[in-house]
DNA sequence: TGTATTTCTTAACTTAAGTGAACGAGTTGA
DNA sequence: TCAACTCGTTCACTTAAGTTAAGAAATACA
């Protein structure tokens, strides 16, 4: 499991054996089963996610409504907004898929970070990696009709309709469930 | 004008006399006319923005039509996607007033990061704050109708509202120019 | 295994956005 | 100054999404 880890920081840095053993010294690993909640509405937290294996999703409640809007798998990363702007979290983070995380702790990154400067490049190199990816996702849901939204998905992460429950997709994509489901008929009708 | 850029690099980190006069060696500076072209689509670029004043935007060609996906205005940054992969830019990006801006060169972003470690941290920094904050706006985009959109930026951005032609703001806002026109007029309604 | 709960689908109806076209105000440029 | 454009608005019509409700299907769990 650590392979993954390294193999993921070579994409970036390379690492030698002593600064691999600091990194796993920090006790980064942690096991979550389905279901549990990461990060509440309203708390203050200093971690990140890193996920090696599973899935979690982060929403919102409005109104007394879940309202999902992203999800994290394999080998991608979230730093809640909360963590960065030190304010009470807005949304809910929760794991839907027994998974593997790495949770990293922003004063332990920091201090890493000044002990290895590397780290720091690192992370500005995959954080302006992260806010290019997502401009692009940005840009191509405001383009994009829900029907487009979904028809993209099915291209570009066919794992997540099969893995995710459908109602939380609908609002990933910006719709009700309702009409995701009614759009997903319309679509098996005009292929036949 | 300096003093703009220097107060808003001391959010992030403190700078000697030298390292100011080290970028300020690096003539950053452009003043650049009202519905100049800095990127099409196609380009290879290697160029970062940071508007002191005026405003740019960015938007995509689709079947011949304008696609507006985002505006930045007075102390804010934009890195094109383009230049962060290495592809050929998929969207333009325009001057929409004369405007003065600062234009970086990834590459020698690189060097000046490699001479000032500082400036290193600062980037990681301030890419994780427009992370957390694109995340935002981004979940905002999703969890709101085209009406709701609407009234969120007369509140946070009025500015906006006021100095960018309606049918940028309706491709920005994820709907036709039209739908904006008649959404504004149900509003002037309803106040009444 | 059977019951309760959650999730998905369908349907009828309402509301809002997309489309195509026309018009007027304002601007640009020959 | 006048013709050509651009931009915003309005309108009639179409299409799709929101809403409310009901029931079927799948899942959880006691």
């Amino acid at each position: 499991m650590q392979d993954l880890l390294f193999e993921f920081i070579s994409k970036y840095i390379s690492l030698s054996n002593d600064e691999k053993n600091a990194l796993l010294s920090l006790d980064l690993f942690r096991s979550v089963k389905k279901g549990t909640v990461l990060l509440k509405e309203g708390q203050n937290s200093k971690e990140s996610y890193f996920v090696l294996k599973g899935c979690i999703r982060t929403y919102y409640v409005m109104e007394g409504e879940e309202k999902t809007t992203a999800f994290y798998t394999e080998m991608e990363a979230f730093t809640p907004p909360c963590v960065i702007n030190k304010t009470p979290s807005e949304n809910y983070i929760s794991c839907l898929e027994d998974s593997l995380l790495l949770v990293s702790n922003s004063e332990m990154e920091e201090e890493v970070n000044s002990k290895f400067p590397k780290f720091d490049i690192m992370c500005r190199m995959f954080s302006e990696e992260l806010l290019a990816k997502q401009r692009i996702d940005f840009d191509e849901f405001k383009t994009s009709s829900p029907e487009q939204r979904y028809l993209n998905l099915l291209q570009n992460r066919p794992d997540l309709i099969q893995r995710v429950p459908q109602y939380q997709l609908a609002s990933y994509l910006g719709m009700k469930p309702q009409s995701l489901s009614r759009l997903r008929a319309r679509i098996l009708e005009k292929k036949s």
